[in-house]
DNA sequence: AAACGGACCAACCGCTCACAG
DNA sequence: ACTGTGAGCGGTTGGTCCGTT
């Protein structure tokens, strides 16, 4: 009911995003923000399913994801998680800024795992494997998942939810069920997180939002957990900064040549981790303006002509990056 | 140098849920 | 209440890399 594959639809491209569709993807999402999926691919003149560049935008092209090896921290952040939470990456994802539910799941399946399997932890449980030999034949309910007897223990993550007063608030049923009744709970350990990558409190209160940057040029423009900018040199922006995935390493081969041929035009796509973001910490609205004038002769992906206001959510984060542009024109 | 196999990771698939009409 | 649609999630797959033989 309601599900149409991707595959469906045979025009569609599918596999590894050339350089090009990431740039159009970016481009896109920039300028206008993430509204209705299903309608990107076409207004940003891409062969691709909608669920298709959501999952490359959260995965790869979201502007704060964070790069490179998990640090020690976020590795026992996530095997403490995983010890509450079972299998929900999206879950232990909002705990880890920057790092996405696939990532986190990647790293699990092919390295956390393994890790406790050699420490003699067995990865489901979370126990010794003798033990968990033992329990084997007991009924179990939802994996992963200690008992409410055996919670007596404090749940402790990141030292936020750690409970002094010996009840079991920390129990992944009380986790859960917080979060299941309380749709601000995950705002206790993270402010204003959204996995879509958009600060949540943008997405309600446009001036709040508005007067943040305009006040704050250290503010994330509307993207989360950005890294800090203020810091970043470009100079030292390593293509391993980037990825090390396949169609990343030939992204980072374009980024590192281009920007160094042509260094003069800022637009260049992969170079938005360092020359755009400055440019936008220096003067945020000339930025706006520029970026947008700068990526409308770039690109020339004609929108005006397919675009209609009916056929996009009337966006929150759009003005972000177009406030000097009314999308429905 | 070639073949092989394991590790890693990006992307896909299928399902559920939420919501609008 | 029912149906259609889109978003999001978790499991899985398939391609690439890299070390070993």
């Amino acid at each position: 009911m309601g599900h149409h594959s991707c595959t469906e639809k045979e025009k569609l491209r599918k596999g590894l995003w050339s350089p090009d569709e990431d740039e159009k993807l970016y481009t896109f999402i920039t300028r206008f923000g993430v509204g209705c999926w299903s309608s990107v691919p076409k207004l940003a003149g891409l062969q691709r399913c909608g669920k298709s560049c959501r999952l490359r935008w959260i995965n790869y092209l979201r502007p704060d994801l964070k790069r490179g090896m998990f640090s020690q921290e976020e590795e026992e952040l996530i095997i403490n998680l995983h010890e509450a939470l079972g299998n929900r990456w999206a879950q232990i994802a909002v705990q880890l800024p920057g790092r996405t539910d696939n990532e986190i799941k990647n790293f699990w399946n092919s390295c956390l795992k393994k890790k406790l399997i050699k420490q003699g932890i067995d990865p489901n449980t979370h126990k010794p494997v003798s033990e968990t030999r033992e329990q084997i034949l007991q009924p179990k309910g939802l994996p992963n998942m200690a008992t409410s007897d055996e919670m007596g223990q404090e749940f402790c993550v990141n030292n936020i939810i750690c409970n002094n007063s010996g009840q079991k608030e920390g129990s992944r049923e009380h986790f859960m069920n917080k979060q299941e009744y309380d749709p601000l709970f995950l705002s206790e350990f993270q402010e204003s997180f959204d996995p879509n990558g958009y600060n949540s409190t943008f997405l309600t209160d446009h001036d709040d939002q508005k007067n943040q940057i305009e006040e704050n040029p250290n503010s994330n423009y509307g993207f989360n957990s950005m890294p800090d900018l203020a810091n970043f040199d470009p100079g030292n922006f390593m293509d391993t900064d980037f990825s090390h995935g396949s169609t990343s390493r030939i992204s980072s081969y374009l980024m590192n040549n281009e920007a160094k041929e042509n260094s003069s035009n800022s637009s260049n796509f992969y170079s938005h981790a360092g020359i755009q973001t400055n440019n936008m910490l220096a003067n945020p609205e000339t930025f706006l303006w520029d970026f947008d004038k700068k990526l409308e002769s770039m690109f020339q992906f004609q929108i005006k002509n397919e675009v209609n206001s009916s056929s996009w959510q009337e966006g929150s984060s759009s003005y972000i990056f177009n406030n000097s542009e009314d999308f429905s024109n």
